[in-house]
Formats: C-alpha cells, sequence, structure tokens
DNA sequence: AACGTTGCCTACAACGTTGTAGAAAGCTTC
DNA sequence: GAAGCTTTCTACAACGTTGTAGGCAACGTT
C-alpha cells in the first residue's frame, strides 16, 4: 500500500532519479515524460518518504518551539504566530513543553531532538547561561525572553523596563498613588519579574512616590490562582492599594477575581493593569489594560533569525532583536467609557 | 563537530555495530567494552541521528496531533494532557494546527508528514467521512469530537447529548424556564452544536417547558466575541432570559460580559452554564458553572487507542472509546456561596 | 576428544532518497 | 561538418543507522 520511487519508477518506465527529478520540479524533463511520471504518482498515491530525505539532505524541515506551559494563554498564542511565520519557511514546527524545569529545559537545549529538527525557538525560565555554554551542537536556536542575558544565540525581546515604567506612569496618572506590584520573585528564574519591578519603581521615583515595600507581593509562579492568592493576602493584612499593576494578564485576572470577592470595584477603589495582552483580558470584567507586546513580531523575528542563521550566516555574531509593545488602556484603568 | 557511529566505533577501537549495539543496550556486550565504547560516545558528544534511525526502523517516535486553533484554551489544555500521555510511550509530539479548514485538514489526513509521524490524533472540524475514507495510507489515527461519526478510524468522545441534558436540568432545577441556548450551528461543522442542542431540548421536554425558538442563538465560531455578540443581540432584540446556556466555555465567557453590559446580574438576573471547563472559567467574576470532560482521559484513551494500532492490532475494528465528564456547579449558577 | 551451546563481536546489506558524473541525442556555431 | 553546448536521462554512491548472518573463542556435555 506503500509506494517508493522505485515503484514510481517501474511503472512510469523511467529511472528513479528521473521520478525524483519530476517530484523535485527539476526543470530539464520532456513534458511528456513528466507526464507520464505524474500519472504513475497519482496511480500510486505516491508519497516520499520524509526520513530518507532528511537522512540525505542533513535537513529536516523541522523547527521546535520549546515553551514553559502550552495552556498558559501568552505560550499558546505566540505559538499559533510561531506555527504561522514558519509555514512560510515550509517549516513544521515541533512544540515542546518543558514545564519551565530546568532540567527538562537543559535536555531540550542539549538537543534532544537532534537531527530531527533544524532549528530551536527557546523560551526558558530556569536554564542559565552555563547550560547552554557546552551542548549547542551546531542547531541554531533563537532565544525568547529575558532570561539569558548574553548567550550563544540571537535573542528576541521586548522592552520590559520602559513598557511597566510607561504603565505604571499610566496608573499614576489617573491620580493613583498606592500602587500595588504583584509577581516580584527573587529567584534567578524571575528576569522578567527583576525588570518589570524596575520600570515599577523607576515611574513612582519619577512621579516623587516613595517606593512601599509592603504594596510589593511576590508569586511564586504566575497564574490566575498566584495572583488572586497574592492580592488577597494584600487585603488582609490590611493593606489598601488604589492600584494593582501585575507583571502578567494572568496574575491581573487572579487579581480581578480577588478584588471581586472582597467587594472592591473595579477601577473605582482599585485599577487594575496586566502584561502581555491575551485574549482573555480583552473579554474580562471589566476588560483588562495591559501592555500588548506586538507577539506576531516576535514569533517572525524569531523565525526570522532562525532563517538567517540556516541560509549560511551561521558564524555571524549573536544579536539582539527588539519587538515593539504599546499600551492597550482599557475598563480596569479607565473605567466604562 | 558532529559525529556518526563511525566515529565513535573508530575511537573505541570497535566496530559500528557494536557501538550501535551499547547505543541500544543489547545485552551480550562485554562490560569492558561497553566501558570503553561509552567513553567514546561521551568525548564525542556522540547523539544518534534520527532520520537514520528512522529510517532504518520505519517508525519516527513522533505523534502528530491536529486541532483547529491552539489558543482556543481547550484544545491547549488538551494539548497538554496528550503530550503528558504520549511522553509516557517516549512519543514526541507534533502539534497541527488546521485552523478549521476543511482543505488544511484535509491535507492533514492525506498525511502530508508521510513517513515523519507514526500517528494521528486528530479533532476535525469540517472533515467529512467522506475526506477520510481515501487517504489514510497505513498510517492509524485516532479522531476526537463529534465530526465524524463513523469513519475508519478509533473515535473518543464524551456523552454531549447526556452532558448537555444535565446542564440544562440544572438550570431548571434552579427555577429558570426562559433558558438561552447560545452556540446553535446549522452546518455540517456544527456536530456538537446539533448533539448539545438535542441535550437542551430534552431536558425542556422532560420539564415540560416548551421549546421557545428565540431562545435558541447561533454562533458560527465559538469564541467570546461570538458569545458576547449574541447575548447582545439577544437582549437587544427584546428577549430576557432568566438563564443561558453556552455550548462552550468561550461562548460563555462573552455572554458573561455582554450581560455585564447590559447591567444584568449573574446568577441573580441571569444564570449561565458552560461546556468544556477551561481554566478561565474557574476564575472568572463570577466562576463558571460548566461540564467538565476528563481531559485527562481523553487525552489517555488516544493515545492508548494510536499505541494499539502501532502495536499489531492494526486491523482490529474500530472503536469508539467514551470518556466520562462531570458537572463543574459554580458562582454562574449557583451564587456566592 | 568431539560436539553443541553460548557470549561477544564483525562484515555486509538494506532502509528510500538525492548529488554527482556522465552518456546519448539534438542543437548551435563557425 | 566538426566542435561544443544543451537537453534529457541513467547509473552509482552516499547519507547514518540497524537486522541478519556468521565467525571465533570459551565453555559445558557426552
Amino acid at each position: 500500500m506503500r509506494h517508493r520511487l522505485k515503484d514510481v519508477a517501474e511503472l512510469a518506465g523511467v529511472s528513479v532519479k528521473t521520478v525524483s527529478n519530476v517530484v523535485n520540479g527539476y526543470a530539464h524533463v520532456r513534458p511528456e515524460t513528466r507526464t507520464r511520471v505524474e500519472q504513475a504518482i497519482a496511480e500510486l498515491n505516491y508519497r516520499p518518504n520524509l526520513s530518507a530525505r532528511n537522512l540525505r539532505k542533513g535537513r529536516t524541515g523541522v523547527i521546535a518551539l520549546a515553551v514553559p506551559e502550552l495552556d498558559i494563554p501568552y505560550f499558546a498564542e505566540l505559538a499559533r504566530h510561531v506555527v504561522t511565520a514558519a509555514a512560510e519557511h515550509d517549516w513544521t514546527v515541533l512544540i515542546d513543553q518543558t514545564g519551565g524545569a530546568r532540567e527538562q529545559e537543559r535536555v531540550v537545549a542539549a538537543g534532544i531532538r537532534d537531527h530531527l529538527i533544524d532549528g530551536l525557538i527557546f523560551s526558558p525560565l530556569a536554564l542559565t547561561a552555563e547550560d547552554l555554554a557546552g551542548g549547542l551542537d551546531g542547531t541554531p536556536m533563537v532565544l525568547l525572553g529575558e532570561r539569558i542575558d548574553r548567550g550563544p544565540a540571537d535573542h528576541v525581546v521586548i522592552d520590559n523596563v520602559a513598557a511597566a515604567r510607561e504603565t505604571t506612569a499610566h496608573l499614576i496618572g489617573l491620580g493613583r498613588r498606592r500602587i500595588a506590584a504583584i509577581g516580584a520573585q527573587r529567584t534567578p528564574e524571575g528576569a522578567s519579574a527583576r525588570l518589570r519591578l524596575a520600570g515599577y519603581t523607576q515611574a513612582l521615583a519619577a512621579a516623587g512616590i516613595d517606593y512601599d515595600e509592603t504594596l510589593v507581593a511576590p508569586a511564586a509562579a504566575w497564574h490566575r490562582a498566584d495572583g488572586a492568592a497574592a492580592v488577597r493576602e494584600l487585603l488582609t493584612n490590611g493593606v489598601r492599594p488604589d492600584a494593582v499593576f501585575c507583571f502578567n494578564d494572568t496574575l491581573a485576572l487572579g487579581a480581578l477575581r480577588a478584588l471581586y470577592e472582597h467587594g472592591l470595584r473595579v477601577p473605582e477603589d482599585v485599577a487594575v493593569a496586566g502584561f502581555d495582552d491575551i485574549e482573555d483580558g480583552r473579554f474580562a470584567v471589566p476588560t483588562l489594560t495591559t501592555v500588548a507586546p506586538d507577539k506576531e513580531r516576535i514569533a517572525r523575528l524569531a523565525v526570522e533569525a532562525l532563517a538567517g542563521r540556516l541560509g549560511g550566516e551561521r558564524d555571524a555574531p549573536t544579536r539582539e532583536l527588539v519587538a515593539p509593545y504599546r499600551l492597550a488602556l482599557r475598563e480596569s484603568t479607565l473605567g466604562r467609557g
């Protein structure tokens, strides 16, 4: 039921290589021969064996995208954009979940899929630059996010500090003074957290507002539950913010939930801002003000960087590619227009 | 920088096949030889070429999961479970987005990744049984969802009719009588919609409530925006339901949003129920009552079915595997406990 | 002492494809 | 009308791996 070039060749009465030439669109084939071969292909429902082709060509046409978790909406949305961008290069995307665990990430970076993928787009949480130093093994990689400052690979980022600064400034501009920050992390995994916290403190300083430690709430992970827990803890400790800047949108959705449970109105009592612009936020009650990174651009930059590496410029110096973002101002800070 | 069995063999002073035997854990290798080979492997940082291995073995160790969209939370959550279940078989999962477009789905089914994947778990929206009839080409496939009633493949489902009936009965049990149904579809793609609508009407009939056409709102897609639009249209047409049964959770989240915009309280004025039990619903304001399919079980059934087909029972008659579900009763119908 | 068995290892071929080299035929050019 | 180019096609080898067949010791059995 499954046929090879050889079978097609015999049916069409030509050599194996001629069939291969037809399949690959080689120019110098007589139209008559081409037709005959194409008929044979159709008749046998022939499909090339990609394993064999890959072996021969040394390329697989598959790139991998490694993210912590697929059901974090930000990564799911990003994945969709990466798949779309990769399709333009005829690449298939293999999506890998690392769970954010360092060991798993190390395995991915070391290339467990070696020879199965042509390149890797990697959004690490726990991995360090040292983990990467060793095992790249020649497979090009593009890093996403802030975790690795200066690694052996191209790097796509947005300006986290500026985005956080502008968001905080927006809250200040609304007259808020007691602005909580949710999602602080002191672990090495918390690179994004550090940058966003820096933007937050810069904005406070610029407005002449004192930094108040009690308003800064840590969150181990950045899920809805963590955001809700952090806000609950603030409130039960008697802290009364008039705004909450959450370091991502799922935290913010959790925060909305906790504020609701405490009978606080958003934004009248407490304004809320997030980060990532996930779909949920656009339909939350109230809709969520957030930093909207250009995910489509991030994906495209990453894919193009890989394409560059694969296209010969293997040894070019690593670059840092900056994607744009914008502030999406919505009900959770502006109220209902 | 990239080495082959041959390089390792030369370094260790043994034959290529002996290295292969060590790599594959073949029993009859002298401990001394094994150690020497392992050292050589470590020294060269050797990794097997999977393309070559695949070519030789005829298996790739990769299965594909094809879903309409990754950033629909239900599919993202399902994908995570499939990846987890597949890992137990040492399979890598290649995730494919079809966009729900029939042409793309046909391509996937025809096996564009032929010889690249050992099996396919497929959640089609638009595909028909005829599309499948032709091109399976021997690659085992498992279907998810309701689209194809009786195809040439194993099939994992939940009892949509019963789940919808119970949900509607729950709303009736709360004293609601004017229950809207959101998400009806008359297109062939709307197989799930038809089954859920059937459950809805059965529950009404059982309670002696007349079916009211004006309460049934269609929705082309099942996104938040569609749910919001459907409810807005109902309300602006002067229809006043006291409950809304949405055919999935994203519709329900959109519905919550639209009800909020109209100043209606949930559940006091309108109770809301969804379907899928996505993470968002558990943190929505209010939290969402929903049908919770056992996604982990669905994923496991699908993967095990594939494993069975790959493990020899290729020609066994196709089976229909039913996964359990439960009703998750939350604030959007019960109110705040 | 002859025999079969087991353990350890090697040589060879094959998986299905494509790059290279080159043959045969037709065409252009002087 | 010979030389050289182009077109069309073929044969062969190679990509890196593993299954098969078999060789050679060392062992236990008769």
